[in-house]
RNA sequence: GCGGCGGUAGUUUAGUUGGUUAGAAUGCUGGCCUGUCACGCCGGAGGUCGCGAGUUCGAGUCUCGUCCGCCGCGCCA
């Protein structure tokens, strides 16, 4: 049907006869003779249909709209004097048709395809036509190299690609999960899985020694611009291995995904212990593409005479107090500006920013007056203060000052516009703690599999876990962990969580059986590929890296989803509706 | 669940203090045009102003409710 593809054409073929086939991406009708932008997934070729050449095809070219789908036939022309393109690669040519043949029709288009202007929303309702646009075509491409990539790093290093299940068991931690009916099992649900974690560890289990997968997986948490409720993982477990060695196999494979997208990346990978991170940039994933770190400002306002600051420094295991400087910040920032600062930390539980100025005179700001002429000069020092420049200070609870200025240090550098464009910057975050401690409850911060690196400390709070994450510019594009192979590790683990051991059986006997039976040590990690690719494409939304998303409502705008079903399906299912009238029939 | 922004021809949008027939660009369409490539020129059609109430002599504009889209918070082991 074709010879080439349409941009595959050039001067070299000069002579030759050739047929083309594709959608009209313009046509121009000069009365006499019409030209044809032509084009395919290569790109564009100018087809030219002249009644001198055959009044046939000029016929057939005066019906012509955009979208149509043709099959050109013809021989390739070098385009006049001064009648050439540069804009095109093709554009030093064209095609003269003798033969052009409708194949297909196209109603006219809800919006021109490339118009950059149009909603968001239009374009969901008819991604096919979003999916035409070279863009599109760009990103799935780069998508898919990058997919074959991973698996051909990890197909290299001796992993196994096996499929796990996608009906699979509810489990209580975690997201919210998906649930499918069971038809012959009347009021039970299978669950869609949130990651194979389980399964691959028994895969680990069965001696597969190294497995890996390109897995859907589903979350029913609400969406962001970075979150989609069925997201695809890059997942990996090695036996045998601990965190070293995954660490080393993520990076051969990252060094060659991002290759495969055109970009050299520099490995081993800085890594932060997880405490650190949140200690000078407020967060488990850090973009490191700046520094604007955190300077601990504790001692010294435990000194000052303002007894709500400090009380609050007083102590220092719950409580911080932090510092972030604005180099210049005197000079960039109107009053106004920093009145707005104090209004952006309060919407994530601020009571207050606090701020100096540096003046030739030495700090001034409205708390000045409650420190001393030495802890003044010793701010200074601390965090090196030039005139000009004004520092913030958040002081309160640890996690709410970390979170609030973590976030501020976010604000700021986008501000600032200090964040360097086209650069990676990845680090491992590692030495994560165990738990966390949510509202007096105790949850696993990774995940309950996760194996301790300091099992028998007496407070849990101080037990530490071997996890680690990987974040790419502020982005955590991947998390894993060395998992518990021990049956009795894991049931103190269950305990300590408030899993009673009914219930640990109930819901994960299964695994508890299997590291009974020869485990092996093991660990893993998975990657999130979707985010992967809207960093690798510069995409602002995940959206844009998914050939048919949701949007926020988690709704399919294309196909509709979620629908009412018949009140046949839903009695097949055992299953009836509290509000009747979300069914579609009777 | 909560906060912010938005919804007006197919598309992108303007619309003042509530006041005449809701305007533009683009797309579409009819005609003309043999070298354009964002072709050009002349003409034409195209609007439940998201939906529903309310206030008013009169609502795109004001009020209330509701639906949808986007961003964020909560949530996301």
């Amino acid at each position: 049907m074709r010879s080439q593809y349409c941009a595959e054409v050039d001067e070299n073929n000069v002579g030759e006869a050739v047929s083309l086939c594709g959608w009209v991406n313009s046509y121009r009708d000069h009365g006499g003779v019409i030209f044809i932008d032509l084009r395919d997934k290569s790109g564009l070729v100018q087809l030219v249909c002249d009644p001198a050449d055959s009044t046939e095809a000029h016929k057939v070219a005066n019906e012509v709209r955009d979208e149509f789908v043709l099959i050109a036939k013809g021989r390739v022309r070098l385009r006049g004097e001064g009648l050439t393109n540069p804009n095109l690669k093709t554009g030093k040519i064209e095609i003269v048709v003798d033969e052009l043949i409708v194949e297909n029709k196209s109603d006219v288009l809800p919006f021109v395809i490339n118009d950059e202007k149009v909603g968001e929303e239009t374009l969901l309702k008819y991604r096919y036509l979003d999916l035409r646009k070279p863009k599109s075509y760009e990103i799935f491409k780069l998508r898919s190299k990058a997919t074959i990539a991973a698996r051909n790093a990890l197909d290299a290093q001796g992993f196994l690609e096996v499929e796990t299940p996608v009906l699979t068991k509810s489990t209580p931690e975690g997201a919210r999960d998906y649930l499918v009916p069971s038809r012959v099992h009347a009021g039970e649900f299978y669950a869609l899985p949130q990651s194979p974690q389980l399964f691959k560890q028994l895969l680990m289990v069965g001696g597969f020694d190294r497995y890996f997968q390109i897995a859907k997986c589903f979350r029913d948490e609400d969406l962001r611009a970075d979150r989609q409720p069925e997201f695809t993982q890059i997942d990996l477990e090695m036996s045998f291995c601990g965190q070293e060695e995954v660490i080393a196999v993520s990076e051969d494979m990252l060094k060659d995904v991002f290759a495969a997208a055109g970009h050299d990346i520099q490995t081993p990978f800085n890594r932060i212990p997880y405490m650190e991170a949140m200690e000078k940039y407020g967060s488990d994933k850090p973009d490191l593409r700046y520094d604007l770190a955190m300077v601990d400002m504790i001692d010294i306002f435990a000194r000052c005479e303002n007894e709500i600051f400090s009380n609050i420094a007083k102590d220092t295991k719950k409580n911080r107090v932090k510092a972030l400087k604005v180099p210049n910040g005197d000079n960039i920032f109107s009053k106004r500006q920093m009145k707005g600062f104090e209004d952006y930390v309060r919407k994530f539980g601020a009571s207050g920013l606090g701020y100096f100025q540096m003046k030739e005179d030495g700090l001034k700001g409205p708390l000045a007056k409650f420190f001393s002429a030495e802890d003044l000069e010793q701010i200074i020092k601390v965090s090196e203060l030039k005139v000009g420049d004004v520092i913030f200070f958040g002081a309160g609870d640890k996690h709410l000052v970390w979170d609030y200025m973590g976030r501020f240090r976010i604000y700021l550098a986008e501000l600032m516009e200090i964040i360097p464009e086209n650069r990676f910057e990845f680090v491992w975050v590692v030495d994560f703690p165990m738990f966390e401690v949510e509202e007096g409850k105790i949850k696993a911060m990774h995940h309950p599999f996760t194996m301790p690196s300091n099992i028998d400390v007496k407070d849990p709070e101080e037990m530490m876990s071997i996890a680690y994450d990987i974040v790419l510019n502020g982005t955590e594009l991947g998390g894993g962990s060395v998992r518990i192979h021990k049956p009795e590790i894991q049931e103190k683990v269950f305990k300590l969580l408030g899993i009673s051991d009914e219930e640990a059986h109930e819901k994960f006997g299964f695994l508890l059986d299997a590291l009974k039976f020869g485990a092996p040590p093991h660990a893993g990690l998975a990657f999130g590929l979707d985010r992967m690719m809207m960093l690798l494409t510069d995409s602002p939304s995940i959206r844009d890296v998914i050939a048919f998303p949701k949007t926020q409502k988690a709704q399919c705008i294309l196909t509709q989803a979620p629908s009412p079903v018949d009140n046949e399906q839903l009695k097949e299912l055992s299953i009836r509706l509290r509000d009747k009238k979300r069914t579609t029939t009777n």
